[in-house]
DNA sequence: TATTTTTGCTAAAACGATTTAGTAATTCTA
DNA sequence: TAGAATTACTAAATCGTTTTAGCAAAAATA
């Protein structure tokens, strides 16, 4: 069963293929194609079951209606909500997308890009990992759509959308203070990102504007591939017995350091929020149901999902616009549990 | 700047492109290509930074080494992971994957396989929804490779690759019987889909084999698109106080029932385990720092993505092989928690 | 020395669409 | 009624590869 082409509706009606591809591209009246030969075409695609071969489209065009997507890494919830809401909204443009994990991995990240240009797709959505500034500047120079999400490179100008981090975590920091924690640690994970060091930054504006001394031993910064045993570690050395910094609050950068945290939190026997009180960035379900819901800061991804593919897919339709890179910060907000006692 | 292509290699050297081509593809010897200009081919190759365009190339062959994945939801951890392993190890053999969410929706899921088929994946990896019955069957006639992955149905004979449902119910189900647990509820989700339904009869097959009477008011069938007031509609239903058919314990079929479920029983004051106990069919985060952390009948994600992408390289690799359908059924493993007593 | 074989390469068709430039036949205008 | 304009269409080039068929020169064989 071969496929139909357009060659072969236009044998089937004794009529040339340039005529077939004006009827089937809504380009009749343009060229002016009579109404009956027009239908009779319509009707033939339908019975051969015509399906345009967009690869072949793709040759001739140079546009794939493809975009390609990388992320840290689909398995995580984060990332797994904000692909879908990608993969959902380029959908309704008629875009396919191609899903790359690179782990936060700046090769991988080299490779997935090196494949998706082959792949001629029409625009980038990047969730860059640290040290991938050179593969950024090189979209930028050759004037690729490409929009960064999560994170970006404040020397790099670029089209991006992120959260403001910055005031997140310090409201989610003078949360803590105003329940009375006074010795708050930080968890975060060391990407060298702007968006963790935003955090990490806005924790301890919060603490200097409440006039609680800022101690660097507080901030535990993990590498990026952490496990249970890298939590575990620094949990103790905040927990410690022997520590003179014992802590009554831990603010934790992302999701997988939370849930690795509070798990190895429970183990110890230590209660939440009694003992330590916690509020974590995004909102996995895990939070939900957990020992003590976990008071979040929770992301806008949806609207993050539908701006990136907004701006990504203006960009691939205007290619010469002016283009001033637009940077977007949305708003978090804090959802209030039961982790920081009340 | 334009892209470079074989051509302007080829003129570079003062070549011909079929040359260029040779060599770029490793056919040098076959075709007895001098040892000089397969260098000199090769420097300028990485001196012009050559792309190969696939999509020329996937015209002129046929393949684009590109598969199609149609998964319910990709932001339902279950299938993340699944979809990152398929991904991983696609990407091992040089193959890119378009993700689909279908949302168990059928309709959904013909556009998806309508838009792969014309964007001319080699071949798909698909969780079939309900009613796609005839989608599937439109892929065999074809002899388009594909692989059905979570479910399949047995009317169509298909290469697939599940769990074996049956029997995970039964020892699931089991495992609250030895604890002492005798009225035993089900909650399920009306999929239609074999997987689903196998679940409940491992579970109704063990309580037989138990001697503990089936009672059909027991099982609690929800809609696809189920929120967290259907859940707790059946809850309630099950836990009524009178309700003379009071549970003490509860199969969930999915995670995403059992995780509204954890929520709704806390939220009603019933402690796990000593109310009711609980297992669980798959393995997400949540579980694992919940209030009582959950005893889970874990599926071999990693190895269902791993086989069902070598299943499908294999299809796509020989074409016309001989192809009794392979059906692997994969077994599943209980982790025991806290979430049934001991 | 004449023929065959090998070596090292190239021309051109093909994949399936889009798009430019054109051409006959008809209708309109002056 | 001659020329212009319109109508309804088509031929052919093109996108960037792969691949088949073939060709000239050199080397080997008889």
């Amino acid at each position: 069963m071969k496929k139909t082409s357009l060659s072969d509706i236009a044998k089937h009606l004794g009529v040339s293929k340039t005529l077939v591809s004006f009827v089937l591209n809504g380009k009749a009246k343009e060229f002016r194609i009579s109404e009956d030969i027009c239908k009779k075409v319509v009707e033939v695609a339908k019975e051969l079951n015509y399906q345009p071969n967009r690869i072949a489209q793709g040759l001739r065009t140079g546009r794939t209606n493809t975009i390609g997507l990388i992320i840290a890494d689909i398995a995580n919830q984060f990332f797994g909500i904000l692909g879908r809401e990608i993969e959902q909204e380029a959908a309704r443009f008629g875009y396919r997308v191609i899903f790359c994990s690179s782990d936060e991995n700046p090769e991988k990240s080299r490779q997935q890009i090196a494949m998706l240009q082959q792949s001629q797709v029409d625009g980038y959505i990047i969730s860059p990992p640290k040290h991938s500034e050179d593969q950024i500047r090189a979209l930028a120079k050759g004037h690729v759509p490409f929009v960064l999400i999560d994170r970006y490179f404040p020397e790099i100008e670029s089209n991006h959308i992120v959260v403001d981090n910055f005031n997140a975590a310090y409201n989610a920091t003078n949360h803590l203070l105003k329940l009375g924690r006074k010795r708050i640690a930080n968890i975060t994970v060391n990407l060298d990102l702007i968006n963790m060091e935003q955090r990490t930054e806005g924790y301890k504006q919060a603490l200097r504007d409440a006039s609680v001394p800022v101690d660097d031993n507080l901030v535990k910064v993990l590498p990026f591939s952490h496990d249970n045993k890298d939590v575990a570690r620094a949990i103790k050395e905040l927990v410690g017995k022997n520590s003179p910094k014992k802590i009554d609050a831990i603010l934790f950068s992302t999701s997988k350091l939370g849930i690795n945290g509070i798990e190895c939190i429970s183990s110890l026997g230590l209660k939440i929020p009694d003992d330590i009180a916690i509020v974590s960035f995004d909102n996995p379900d895990a939070y939900k149901i957990c020992v003590s819901p976990v008071t979040v800061v929770n992301q806008p991804l949806k609207e993050i999902g539908k701006i990136a593919v907004q701006m990504l897919l203006n960009q691939i339709k205007h290619p010469d616009a002016p283009s001033k890179a637009q940077e977007i910060v949305l708003k978090t907000d804090l959802i209030i549990r039961k982790s920081c006692g009340s």
